[in-house]
DNA sequence: GCTCATTTCAAACGTCCGTTTGAAATAATT
DNA sequence: AATTATTTCAAACGGACGTTTGAAATGAGC
């Protein structure tokens, strides 16, 4: 009934590691087994009954500290998404100060958008990369509060983005460049989502599927040429469609 | 309980149009507005009592005709996923007739992915952008029936086209070919899914998303640009991460 | 040691889910 | 018209869901 916003520690906790055996605390269990069962089957397919069993609490304990279980799901993707954004938006200002006066790469851009996705995937060893499936996911969900809570969480990081791709790309129509940049991020999310979604396209190859770096290293190649693209003409001869 | 795989149709139908006032048979109208939902509201957020009710049939209707919800979703897929995957092979082999020795360019490729893509999005009118939404969320659904069914159902035609691309970029080695072409089914992907996903990177324009056409000759141009990028040398000089 | 706020817990709440049932209605066949 | 097969229907099935409850346990402050 009575909450308040003050984080406690239940047990001794702030003394130094006196007991590393001891499990983490309650709510950070609960987000660990969250992300991780959210990631796996998805939002609606996933029961509060899974994730209380698999993080060892009991049920009624994330309504307790999230309220919810859309509350709990925003606090999974909020807890590595908010940092991720804030050091895509550092980098690119260290890249852009580097630079000085001549304009940044398109590669530079897409790696201050690239390295803080793979520095989250590679740094929580467990969670990292999981999150990043989810969040992938995240993008084609059509909850509306999931859609509301990602264009709120993503709004700034892009518009920044966009800001600096346009001054990269001067010969590209400010609304060429938001189509690009839309593409960009689906190619993007798309490759995060991966994993499984290989298989569609090629056979799997374990050694490179695991390579976070060698991936992006392909995939920002890929994306740079195509947001540097000439504008095709009006009438450049070749219609798509009544033809077929 | 004894159900054939005979379809028959419970009113006077192979008749004339005489009263084409009536509605449409009970299989169908459960497909269609199985569609709509699913599409609107995902495959684990949509109920059959929805559906059925949507449809104005009976609840046990579903099972009746198609067995199960899993069932179903899979029947909607198929119904326009099957000849829109026979038009783009179809397509593929018409263009490759037509260029007889001379290998087809990057963007004739993806016109022939596009243009069907495309038809099905205006020829039924009321589902087939519908549609294309919810394929594209497809693609990102962890379920396994749904990632078994689509990689079985696409296996023919990827495996066709990624031989076409393969020729078109004899100079493109065949490892990185597979993870090209997993990123121009992510931004195709993407884009079909779109609608509200473009609010994230863009403002709205009513009077392009509305465009199809206008769409994808923006987006193979963006793509065939990528897939014919030079391939990074190992030591180009950006190294992606350990620098931030 | 007592008080009081915080956290945990087992149990239950009401609701909605996909599916099944068996009878009634409808169509096709003879 | 009688028989059979197919389709519809209202009702119920057992189970899983997110959430709530109120008491028990545990912590900190005095």
């Amino acid at each position: 009934m009575t909450q308040t916003n003050v984080q406690r520690l239940p047990r001794s906790a702030e003394s130094g590691a006196e007991k590393p055996i001891e499990l983490a605390d309650t709510k950070s269990r609960i987000q660990d087994a969250a992300e991780e069962l959210f990631m796996e089957h998805g939002f609606e397919a996933t029961s509060l009954r899974l994730i209380t069993t698999a993080a060892q609490v009991n049920l009624a304990a994330v309504n307790y500290h999230f309220g919810s279980k859309e509350e709990l799901f925003q606090a999974v993707l909020t807890r590595r998404l908010d940092p991720m954004n804030r050091d895509r938006m550092q980098l690119l200002s260290n890249y852009e100060a580097s630079a000085a006066t001549t304009p940044l790469t398109c590669e530079k851009i897409l790696a201050a958008m690239f390295i803080p996705a793979m520095k989250l995937a590679r740094d929580h060893e467990k969670g990292g990369k999981n999150f990043l499936r989810l969040l992938g996911r995240a993008y084609a969900d059509p909850a509306p509060f999931i859609r509301e809570f990602l264009s709120h969480q993503y709004s700034e990081m892009i518009a920044r983005f966009r800001t600096a791709f346009s001054s990269a790309l001067p010969h590209i129509p400010r609304e060429e460049l938001s189509w690009r940049l839309h593409y960009v991020m689906g190619a993007l999310s798309y490759t995060l989502a991966g994993a499984d979604v290989l298989k569609l396209v090629s056979q799997y190859h374990p050694d490179l599927a695991t390579n976070d770096e060698l991936l992006l290293r392909r995939l920002a190649p890929f994306l740079a040429a195509g947001l540097r693209a000439p504008i095709p003409a009006e009438d450049d001869g070749y219609q798509l469609l009544h033809e077929a």
